[in-house]
DNA sequence: CCGTTCGCGCATGTTTCTTGCGAAAGGTTT
DNA sequence: AAACCTTTCGCAAGAAACATGCGCGAACGG
């Protein structure tokens, strides 16, 4: 649990990048031992450094055109209405990552999904769970939902 | 290239959670063949399923304290100023995505950085960067700048 | 100056992966 | 319906990659 050295911070730059190395391959970018980057790479993860490996599937190539950053704003700030807003991003397979923020909205969402039609569906949907209804839109139960489409510059 | 089948989904989940398991794990988790999981696969990489396989660090452990949101509009919608931005966008470090968008912002980025120092030299740089004056701040490169400070609700 | 400790690379035993092969299943043609 | 072709499957053997014990050398402290 002491600093990182060169090697180590080599190594995490490596499997950041590709998680699916050989020992070897990594051996001869961090120029160190195959064993050692191994034993390095042990110790990293079981000191926390490594949250985990995952792979990186490509979107288009599963249906997923849109990828939108969504800001939310809730009307009421009580319990009940923030409850009910996570408790509808935790179970929407669509929403992949949920931001709470300071500034003029509360959350910034982003959401990948098939076409507008599933984007359209899914913003009723969250309109309906924290209490709203669908019909009267942002005024009952969301300050303001700003929705833009957006498009990977750099990933 | 054909179609995706309840295994090729399963597998796609699996390592999409956890990428580094062998083909027996696997093999468990989608009811297949070792062999079988592993020719699989083989073949969602080749079809480009699979855009790679990364570790994913935890930020904290690194010093990275800060996860910001930034919306940034340009002033000039030249090629001039639409290049420098990119430029600067692909040298810093900081900036782990960028999103092109439609609305009233033109980029989405977000930034990971070790304190709000060096957020804001980040900003600073930017600024000069697309042909402004720090001085002048947002008036004579930026139409706006609007950041926010992101906290992760859900990864 | 000597002893301890730590990190290193080598070598070996073990696990995991890859690939060739025959069997089974599904679809098509006659 | 039978024969045929294609595809997919699991097994097994050879190949590759991984984990670990060991001795060596450098750095540090007494």
């Amino acid at each position: 649990m002491e600093e990182l050295d060169v090697f180590d911070l080599r190594l995490l730059a490596a499997i950041q990048a590709k998680g699916d190395m050989t020992q070897a391959e990594l051996s001869e970018k961090v120029h160190l031992s195959p064993t050692q980057c191994a034993r390095r790479l042990q110790r990293l993860r079981a000191d926390g450094y490594v949250r985990d490996i995952v792979a990186i599937l490509d979107p288009e190539r599963l249906g997923i055109n849109i990828i939108a950053h969504t800001l939310v704003g809730l009307r009421n700030h009580d319990d009940e209405t923030g409850r009910a807003f996570r408790a509808f991003i935790d179970d929407a397979d669509e929403v992949v990552e949920c931001w709470s923020q300071t500034g003029d909205a509360d959350y910034l969402l982003k959401i990948m999904v098939k076409d507008l039609g599933e984007l359209a569906s899914l913003i009723e949907r969250l309109i309906t769970a924290v209490g709203g209804f669908a019909s009267l839109r942002s005024f009952v139960a969301l300050k303001a939902i700003k929705r833009t489409t957006t498009v990977p510059i750099r990933a």
